[in-house]
DNA sequence: CGCTCAATTGAGCAACTTCAAAATTAGTGG
DNA sequence: CCACTAATTTTGAAGTTGCTCAATTGAGCG
């Protein structure tokens, strides 16, 4: 973790509007700027933990950090991975609690952090408070159809689903592999499986020819057949 | 459904109490109270289905519902049980789509219908779109966490789960049995398992002298324990 | 080169599903 | 209230899926 001023004002961030910040003026975008402080996280690190009490929250300038949380039997479970323009934290500052999550950075990261005090002032902003409100909405519909995908879908269906999602979010390399790399423990605990399980689905996946992996990356070859697995059409 | 127009006023009414409607005045709730409309459902209808689009918002006055959804596969999978003091179709109405979820009465039910627009001229009224923020982000949390719950544990902690929510929201009866009446197949859709993993389990739990059961109805005998399955301490 | 962490593979096992049949219960109309 | 029908619950048995543990291979790094 690396506190660093050399950074941009949040008036000529092209961020704010992948979020809730685009419903904000140039007067709060300035009045925020003068208070935030730009962090850095490399790879790996924590940037919160479960049960921590935020003093604000993050806005992400650059990188991915996975939302996860250890279950009662000592798994680790990722409910969601966030990225680009996302807003860490806001979820725990609004019913003002502890967080619920833990968040690790998949990439390095660029956060912008913007203390409590200021997002409290900006809930006198109407439009400010429809947009958090739609997000956190849209977040609880995403939240509800991700449940019954897990509670009602195959190991083989969740992972196609999850390698469609993860190459339609971060994009792939110049040789088409999936941008983001993810370890095979990580995809399995995106998709509630032993990174065992994960690796044997992989191998059968490419021998079908439905991906290519190249040591840890992984390539969608057949996107089609991918997504009528995920929808139950073919297995 | 059956449409009746003998009710009290919002003013008046103790529900709004458990609600987001709380954080309205006097004036507010008077002319909520002036458009709404009461409206009864038997056991078993339709609230709505997913897809549908929504006119305005409903305030369970009492009674209780499912809220589900039928997964590509074609099993059901119920999200969440709502009940007395909640409002239905909130979310959807926040993100102006048609719902996410389908919802069936689990009981006899009365809903107070508020339109739409009644709703939208409340927006300007901040503590109540505060309150609603408030109230979509415990959501969200919840949600959260019974998705990790789902992914990481057994069929027999998530039915011990179940079963202590059941029975410490929705009490018991005169002889102690759960109040809520489920159908194996129900219990089974809530966590995610088949009715008939759901029975054998529950047969199980009365063989260990944790519950009771009598014909449908079901009473905890050992929540200690059956908490501590839940927790994975014991099995 | 040696170390560490991650990926892979095999084998046995446990959990859960599915299908079919039988038993019980609930609902309906007379 | 009874009889009949429909729905639900229960049980058995066989089959899948996915898990765990342990051993091996491979990759990245100083």
């Amino acid at each position: 973790m690396n506190k660093d001023h050399l950074d941009i004002r949040c008036e000529s961030c092209i961020i704010r509007e992948l979020n809730s910040f685009n419903a904000l003026n140039k007067e709060d975008l300035s009045k925020i700027s003068d208070v935030k402080q730009v962090i850095s996280f490399k790879k790996g690190e924590q940037v919160f933990i479960e049960g921590q009490k935020l003093k604000g929250v993050y806005c992400i300038k650059s990188g991915s950090t996975k939302l996860s949380k250890i279950s009662d039997n000592g798994n680790s479970q990722i409910v969601k991975i966030a990225r680009k323009g996302e807003l860490l934290g806001k979820r725990s500052l609004i019913s003002e609690e502890s967080t619920n999550l833990d968040a690790i950075a998949l990439t390095d990261m660029e956060l912008c952090f913007i203390p409590k005090e200021k997002i409290l002032e900006l809930s006198e902003n109407k439009s400010f408070m429809k947009a958090l409100l739609i997000n956190i909405s849209n977040e609880l519909k995403k939240s509800d159809n991700e449940f019954v995908n897990l509670a009602q879908k195959s190991v083989k269906q969740r992972l196609s689903h999850v390698l469609i999602y993860l190459n339609n979010e971060f994009g792939n390399d110049s040789e088409g592999f999936i941008s983001l790399y993810l370890k095979r423990k990580e995809i399995g605990d995106l998709i509630g499986t032993s990174k065992e399980g994960c690796i044997r689905m992989l191998s059968s996946f490419k021998e079908k020819k439905l991906i290519d992996i190249k040591g840890k990356r992984i390539k969608i070859i057949n996107k089609d057949d991918l997504s009528k697995i995920d929808l139950g059409l073919i297995s």
